[in-house]
Formats: structure tokens, C-alpha cells, sequence
DNA sequence: TCCATCTTTCACCAACTCATGAAAGGTGGT
DNA sequence: ACCACCTTTCATGAGTTGGTGAAAGATGGA
């Protein structure tokens, strides 16, 4: 449908353009990428604790962040001698997810399966991550049973349909946070994408032990699907299709 | 800028982060951005139709492109002396979609308001543009009426739900492809979003017409949103929600 | 006050990106 | 065969980016 061909279609200085080549330029780093996916999924963190996080230098991530910060991503603000960083654009975690989904598919179709047992399905602490977590997250925060993340509290607000929780075989109003949170957003190390913690995360996870979906593994964090995990969960967990037969894969 | 970076969160040899800061990367560049739009919405094109629809040299188009190809984001197939490019990477769609998406939000909580009534709504040959057809394309796919553009064929496949033409006044048995055809995805040069043309596209406008929801202005391109369609159309389109009044628009 | 800690800035150097223009493959029509 | 056209490659040079380490602000506690 190309028909009149004015200049200005290729031009950094269009608003849109220069937005979204901006963006790009920042999230093509990846430690701005990650900084920005931790910052996005699990809320405000002190400078130091970021480059902790991240295993970077001090002074590598704070170039970093200067440089978010002047392209209006990340804000800080000052308590005491701690810097604050946190997200300043809310839009950004849907980019992130986008992208995040992206290299799923795009990893997926390459040449070397990624799905070891491992990344289908482990614990992290005391709650359900690899693709199995994100899959719940997201299928929670689709469902509106979570609100996703805002990246200004470190804390999740339930949504208000609470009904997938109830399918998982959890009743959250029995659910008592005590000195935890109790539902927090979890970034996974390899996917990128939140998966859920807190109280409620270990609920979940309990929940599925004891439904005898999964198993966890003695002394090991690895989870695997049970025979009746592999039939019923893709059609509790929209979006989680375990690739291609039960819950072994072999792996290296 | 690489190397020594060790097993961790930040590893650009980890696969997710290389994907998604490598696609990044790509995204970067008005000219490999606006051509990857440009073939995810309106599917393949000539080496010359993109660079003539972009307005800018073959060489310098071509340079792009094989980046573009050596990162696997589009395809070539030489028919003849044409080059014949299209995407490759099918998720792309939503990731540039979620780009335009982010850009719109930042620009509208930037200094400027850059909502004209010529940008509100306007023709683009004889449908319907600007950000009432981009909402109406957004809504036609999201409702299932219509099937997202897939960057392989210039025409699109309507989807098993046909309901929200209905309602929009558009019998779709009744629309008869001419020559033309009856479905096409067009990208809207300032948002980066597709909107709906074709012999359907037409007989969108003209219902909106017919209902006097917007009103074509004489000799000029913008249409104008008649009391009614500012009441009637945010209902009827999720997603399009007019700034405020018909015309001038005050910053927050 | 001094000291430890947290944060930011700076300059240097290596590596990378991109536009340009010329020239070299290919292909089809005459 | 020639010519016109479409496409690709290449080298150059200007500009940008990013890691590093040292050093300079800030802040709170002793």
C-alpha cells in the first residue's frame, strides 16, 4: 500500500521513530536489559544492590542507569546515602514481555532445544519457576486473578477474579501472610519473565504437590511433571506446553 | 564491551539476553525499524518498493537488509532481477506492536500533545486512518473479526468472528471484492500501526459515514468526529478514546 | 571530628555503527 | 550482443558506544 513516497518516513527526528529507536538503543545492552527487567518485575532497588544482583561493577552500572535515567526509563530518588532506582515509564514491562516472549519462540525454533528438565520446571526457594512459574504468572495475570507488576512496589495486588487461583486448588483468602509478602513478582534468571513468590507462590507450588502434578526432586530444586501433571496441566496453565512427551528430557 | 563477563545475570552469551538485546539492536535504526513495519504490515516487498516507500537509496537500504537477514529477521527470495523481501521472524508483529504501543503512551505524557484532529482521525485514500483506524484495526483483531497481518501476504484472512463488523455497520457478506482486494493491513505513517484497507476498509468508513459518527471535510483529508461519534465511539472501538473534546486539547 | 560506605563523574582507548559513492554481479528485453 | 535495470558488495571516514580504573562528592555513624 505504499503509494506517495514523501521523506520523512525514515526520519530519527519523528516523534514515534525516535521513541521507539530510543528505546531499542537503550534495551540493546544487556546490562540495561537486565537492570531494567529486574527494576520492571520486582520493583525498587538500591544502586548496589542492582550491581550485587547483576554482578557488575558500581561505576559500569552507574553509566548505565545515567544513561536510563536521561532517556527518561528509570527514576531516582535519594534516601539518605542510598539511590533508589525504580522504572519511570510504565509501559516499558509490556515491551519487556514482548521481547521476553519473542526470544522464547525465537530460541525455540532455533537449532539446539533448550528445554532441559530443569528449565521446564524447578524451584526457586520455595515457589514454582522455570516455564512452568512463568507460565502461571502470566496466566494469573491474564486471568485477572494478579495484578501485573508496576514496577514501584516490591509487593503484588491481587486482581479481581481470584477464580484460577481456586483451579490451582488454592484458597487464597486462607492464605496468612506472616512476616513474608505474600505475593510477590520474581524474575526468572533465564526466561525473563516474572514468575510469582511470596506466601502465595509456595501455596501454588504446594498445591500442585499435592495434586500430585508435579514432584519435587530430593535435594535437588529440579521439579518433575507427573504423568497426570503432563495431561491436565496445559489445560489449567494456559500458554504451558511441555515440549513433546512426559516430564523426562534428556539432558547433557 | 564483552567477554569477561561471568556466568550471571548479565552474560550476553546467555541465549535470552542475546536474542532479545540482539533484536534490540536491530530495532534500533529509523531505516531497519520502518522497513521491518513496513513488511510486518503490508507483507513482502521489492528491494526498489521499499527503498522508494522509505526514501532512501538502494545501497544503503540494501546494507540494512542484510543485517536484518544475517540476524533472521527477514528472508529473501529472488524472483527474476527482484529481490523480494519478507519477514522471517513471524513473533516480530508483536513486538513492533508493543514498540508503537510504548510510543504513543510516551508521547502523550511528553511536553507536546500531539493529537491534532488531522492525527484523531483522517483518510488514507478511501479508509479510514489516524488513531480512530488504528484502534479500529486494533479492535478488529483483538475481537477476532480479523486476523493480524502475518507479513507474508499483502492480504488479510478474516478471522471466525465477524461480530464487531456488525457492529460498526458493515455487513461483511455484502462487501464484493472488485478488483481490489477485499482486506489489506495498511501502516499508518506517524503511529506505526497497521489500519484496515481494502474494498472493506472503505465500506468501514463509509458505514461511519452513513451513521454520521465522523463527517469527510471538504477537500481535505481529516475527518472531523461528529458529536455522536464522540459519544458513540469510544463504545464501539475499545481502545479509542478521543482526547478530550473534539478539537483543542489541554495538557494535563 | 574522622572514617567507612555509597554513589557519581571523568578521561582514555578499543570496538562498533553507519552513510556514502563507486563499482561489480545478475537478469531480462530488444 | 547490447543495453537498461535491479541488486549486492566494498572501502573509507566520521561519529558513537562501552569498559575500565581512579578519583571526587555525599552521607551517616563513632
Amino acid at each position: 500500500m505504499s503509494g506517495t513516497e514523501r521523506p520523512g518516513w525514515v526520519d530519527s527526528r519523528e516523534p514515534v521513530v525516535a521513541s521507539v529507536t530510543g528505546l531499542a538503543r537503550e534495551l540493546a545492552d544487556p546490562v540495561r536489559l537486565t537492570a531494567l527487567q529486574l527494576l520492571s518485575a520486582e520493583g525498587p532497588h538500591t544502586l548496589t544492590q542492582l550491581a550485587d544482583a547483576l554482578g557488575v561493577s558500581a561505576p559500569r552500572l552507574g553509566n548505565h542507569l545515567a544513561r536510563l535515567r536521561s532517556a527518561g526509563l528509570v527514576a531516582v530518588e535519594h534516601h539518605g546515602r542510598h539511590a533508589v532506582y525504580q522504572v519511570a515509564a510504565p509501559g516499558i514491562a509490556d515491551v519487556l514481555t514482548a521481547l521476553a516472549r519473542y526470544a522464547r519462540a525465537d530460541l525455540a525454533a532455533g537449532p539446539v532445544r533448550p528445554a532441559t528438565a530443569d528449565d521446564l520446571a524447578h524451584t526457586c526457594y520455595d515457589h514454582t519457576a522455570g516455564l512452568l512459574g512463568v507460565a502461571i504468572f502470566a496466566a494469573l495475570t491474564e486471568r485477572g486473578a494478579l495484578l501485573p507488576p508496576d514496577g514501584r512496589d516490591s509487593a503484588l495486588a491481587l486482581g479481581g477474579d481470584p477464580s484460577l487461583f481456586g483451579e490451582l486448588g488454592v484458597d487464597v483468602g486462607a492464605v496468612e501472610p506472616g512476616r513474608r509478602k505474600l505475593a510477590t513478582a520474581c524474575l526468572d534468571r533465564t526466561h525473563r519473565l516474572p514468575h510469582l513468590g511470596g506466601v502465595l507462590g509456595k501455596a501454588v507450588l504446594d498445591a500442585l504437590v499435592a495434586r500430585d502434578l508435579v514432584r519435587p526432586r530430593e535435594g535437588a530444586r529440579t521439579l518433575t511433571l507427573t504423568p497426570r501433571g503432563t495431561r491436565e496441566l496445559p489445560a489449567l496453565v494456559p500458554g504451558f506446553t511441555p515440549p513433546s512427551g512426559p516430564g523426562r528430557v534428556d539432558s547433557a
